[in-house]
DNA sequence: CGCCTTTATTGACCTAAATCAACACGGCCG
DNA sequence: CGGCCGTGTTGATTTAGGTCAATAAAGGCG
């Protein structure tokens, strides 16, 4: 048996035996076009807490795919405020904001110790031209993030407090059972303050709806960790806080 | 000279002459790839007021360019909750958020009587593995959209009703300027309900912040058109209203 | 281990904007 | 021309959640 660091290596760089393959990119692949992707792909090494993966305003060099561990994007505006705009699992790809001039519009830094497979941008672009499959699969991955785009601006704009946490817990959930995992324990890798910058609600407001819902015995929480006790009255939850828009 | 009928038609159909061309599909295409491209898109009927010009739910059969006029995108959520995405002006693409899985996640409704350009997806798809400059084209359009979606959800979370408008005005008014139209006049073709829903407000609140607007000799608001007065207190506002984050 | 910094919770107060409600304007049709 | 309905404006009241402030855990480090 070869030793652990050369078994991830190998781990890591083969698409076509990563426990993933069905949500990252290469979903859809035949063996063949899915050889040709691997090759590109470079798994770095591990990127601690806190660190940057890309800046914003970088040149559009690489694409990330999360293989373990987490990450959050955040944009800082002209006027210099701060948005968090997404959480990121494994299987999920950072930088497709990149390409619409070549820079990133976002900074992406570790939540945790994390490891991503870096894919260079030229070589993926040739590659793109010669495999239809491949196009095909991140046009939709990019459609899918528009789409969720949409949801989020709902959330943002629709819902309250309980509504905004709510959401996010059952979003991530969700996300947790797509990778196979137990989707009744939702870890929260990231701060408090990363949660209320991304739901764009105060910090003491997350503090205080999270110990609402614990109260009314909906979830546990746990520090970093949050135990689903009713997943029902969650959603029902998340809907409620929403008003209803005017007639047009 | 034609008549008016068969030479609208032909405006319509050839992106060579179209003077939206440097915002639209056809950018950056060399001529031989842009007539290639033409040949796809058919200019169907004018579509008046308040008509759909696909639902959510649809399968993705087509995706629009506007021509002329304007459009808004709308969905529903699982909850039933309604929210507009988007304002759509001459050259804007409807439809992208389609391509996830071959069907619309939002209706496109017309706000007034406007001309759109067709593209029957499955032939630009073809063309699109033909063409690696129209891939790259539609790779930057979704992108351009995924990096205004985040300056969105910054709106929506961290400004407050004043920043809001104003954002919106001044959003508005570049995109006139880019389209080479006076930028300090602004149409608001979309009822104040839509204005409301979009900017996650009461239309109350739309109202009350326009007239204030006015008063603090800003913009004149006249029905359905604004005049910019002065756009550096425009700005001031559009940044003003929004509350700085928590560290992380 | 104990100190200090960072992160999280809880409380009291206040403000922006939602809500409720009345009213005004403009266009359309009889 | 006058009434009516859709649309927009303005006013009074209420409330969710932001703000300020104090306290409590938790984690890091000499």
């Amino acid at each position: 048996m070869p030793p652990l660091s050369q078994q991830m290596q190998q781990l890591s760089e083969t698409c076509s035996h990563c426990s993933l393959r069905y949500l990252c990119l290469p979903d859809h692949l035949d063996t063949h076009d899915l050889e040709k992707l691997e090759r590109l792909v470079d798994s770095g090494a591990p990127v601690v807490a806190d660190t940057e993966l890309f800046a914003q305003g970088d040149g559009l060099t690489h694409i990330y795919a999360v293989r373990d561990g987490s990450a959050k994007t955040v944009r800082i505006d002209e006027e210099g405020f701060e948005q968090i705009l997404g959480f990121y699992y494994p299987g999920d790809i950072l930088g497709f904001d990149g390409f619409a001039d070549q820079h990133h519009h976002c900074s992406a830094v570790a939540l945790e110790t994390s490891h991503f497979c870096r894919i260079p941008v030229d070589q993926l672009d040739a590659l793109v031209d010669e495999l239809p499959s491949l196009r095909q699969r991140l046009t939709r991955l990019m459609s899918q993030v528009l789409s969720e785009d949409g949801r989020m601006m709902l959330t943002l704009g629709r819902k309250d407090s309980e509504g905004r946490i709510s959401s996010l817990l059952l979003g991530l959930s969700r996300r947790r059972a797509l990778r196979g995992m137990p989707a009744t324990t939702v870890p929260l890798n990231m701060k408090r303050a990363d949660l209320a910058n991304f739901l764009s609600m105060r910090l003491e407001t997350v503090s205080r709806v999270l110990t609402r819902l614990q109260r009314a015995q909906i979830i546990k929480v746990s520090q970093h960790r949050v135990e689903i006790l009713d997943r029902d009255a969650l959603r029902e939850r998340s809907s409620r806080g929403a008003w209803v828009a005017d007639q047009s």
